[in-house]
DNA sequence: TATGAATGAGGGTTCATTCAT
DNA sequence: TATGAATGAACCCTCATTCAT
């Protein structure tokens, strides 16, 4: 018998809520915003969000995992044209040099929460570590790997390390989005120059 | 008419709650921690509590700023014994390099979640920003520009954005500490080489 | 206009339905059974369900209701071709004398937790009662009136009193069905024995 | 340090909780009692509840034990003036067989509803069974036992089946509690008359 | 007639805060 | 000053019922 909706409509929905949910999260956090408060944002009543998500909590897992596959994703694809190692690291680097008035600020914070949410939640910490090792880590380690053999990039340290310096002083620099007077683009260039300097050959 | 308790009693009391709910609040994170559980970590009445602090938020509040004084004055004086800008930093980078197994995981993540918390609540935001600038940017910017000055280090960025890109530093690593297969020793050790290498004459 | 299914597809549905909400019922209640759960077991959906039924309520009642009437049915039947009143009696104590492992214990409990629904909802109940008095009591007092005009059965009480002490006996009985220890076999032969003592002439 | 209040005020306050949620339990049976109901019938609030019940469910077998054992005790220290068998079996009778209007119907219903209750919750079941045994089956049988060796009632079956008839037997008188036609009286005292014809010597 | 997504009132439970003792 | 019982608003979640398809 066919499905009165269509599959497609319920992706739909779901991510109508996970969008509103995420407008929320940023807002306040998860713990302070209310599945009453996403049900307005969304104008989808409370019964419907938990036949789509079955609790709060996965709600919000499910919607930074939703995040994660999209942004890795994007990038992928946006890497792919790219040539040398260099060209890709500065497209990475190049994501957060922007105008401190376009970052969506709450967005990182809520990412930057999650991480320390899952720090005291053992079972999906596993999981996004893995996660975390496999597309964000590996990644940028293929692409020092690749600098490395065609001999851009120094071989000093291993791809490993530097991919992990790589996303720490990412990582460093997000969270000074909280600052109102950190100078972020003076900042994202001379860290850039200071990575470039340590792994260029 | 003279104090009933003295005022040292009633600090050291202050103290003690301060101690049980950070040690709370590394477990369980802020918000899920009751009033309740830190009230039985403490042996202190829910009452009590109340008498000292005037709601949970300031009592989580102050007992941020104080372990923030305490820190900086630890630091503080164990610099003055110390003289060139790179022994400074040594110290500095030093307080990181340690097994992992002794970093107390749980307080380090109750420092980045209030961060994140206080980014929600301008009124304290501005507070904490300032006391960024004045005592931890400031601070290591004094380092650097000494070191300036007596040529240990080099002039091509501003001491401050050498401060920031130290802090930065740091805390994109420390938020590393969720993540239980993250090299820490070796990390610290690499990105002070990469910070000594950028900024050394 | 020709209806377009047959009224006894119709009929067959309902007795679908009526079975698994009984086998739910059975399981954990009415109070606790979902109408989800109801529709999962019978593979019927929920919309289906409402236009049998015109609520939760309703389905009990008329489950209910069918269960005792085609038990009613089934046992008068049986009794057609009984003579003596007290092979009909035996007839009736035997539907308890069996294998403990075989008896329906969680379709006893609702029958018995409907009883108590029932006193709650005085509408329904008076006419349960009246089913009650009709159809149960009346008809082993009959068995009784018939036995005493036979000289089978004594006239120290009323057919209507020994009726009811058989009822109250079977009652008494079939609540036990939840202690897992209560010799189940021994005490209904003993109550015969009891009963049948009292009352043969 | 002494407590604020006494636990002899505690005790009553449970009390007061336990004879408010009686009432309402009562009138509308456990499922469908609210928490909010149990508080306006006892004038205390939610949360105060809550402290002295970890749960409805708590509440709700703690009320059920608490009452078992008051009406045990009761009983146990009436019987205690009483000599023979049958003078011990008359007192248990005479608790039922009084005016229908005095019965507290509610309540019997309300203990009827945990029997069932507790036939889905093995865990507390076990214990229910375990209690039924020790105080309410064996305490009959001791009172045959007794009987049987004065002389006063046969040794047909055993000091156990014939404790085990009597309570069968008011179970069911007691679940005809819901029929307003049932003539109580006069059928308490026709099962007497069977029961004590059937055990006498 | 059949479906199951949508609804939202209402349920049990928690917890920061107050205040009489 | 210390206590912990009392409070009740607010939370997450459930589920009988409806209704567009």
């Amino acid at each position: 018998m066919a499905p009165i909706v269509s599959r497609d409509y319920k992706e739909r929905k779901k991510q109508e809520i996970l969008d509103s949910a995420l407008k929320c999260f940023a807002r306040k956090g998860f713990e302070t915003t209310t599945v009453d408060e996403i049900c307005r944002e969304s104008g989808v009543s409370k019964g419907s969000i938990y036949t789509y998500f079955s609790s709060k909590d996965e709600l919000y897992i499910e919607l930074m995992r939703h995040q994660t596959v999209a942004s890795i994703n994007g990038i992928k694809e946006a890497l792919e044209g790219l040539n040398t190692a260099f060209d890709k690291l500065d497209f990475l680097f190049a994501i957060y040099d922007q105008d401190f008035s376009r970052i969506p600020t709450g967005e990182i914070i809520v990412n930057l929460e999650f991480k320390l949410y899952t720090s005291r939640h053992n079972e999906i910490n596993a999981i996004l570590s893995k996660m975390r090792q496999e597309y964000t880590v590996n990644h940028v380690k293929e692409i020092i790997e690749e600098g490395q053999r065609k001999g851009e990039i120094n071989q000093n340290s291993s791809a490993q390390i530097y991919a992990e310096v790589f996303w720490t002083i990412i990582h460093g620099f997000l969270i000074q989005i909280i600052h109102k007077d950190y100078p972020f683009r003076e900042m994202i260039q001379e860290m850039k120059a200071m990575f470039y300097e340590r792994i260029k050959a």
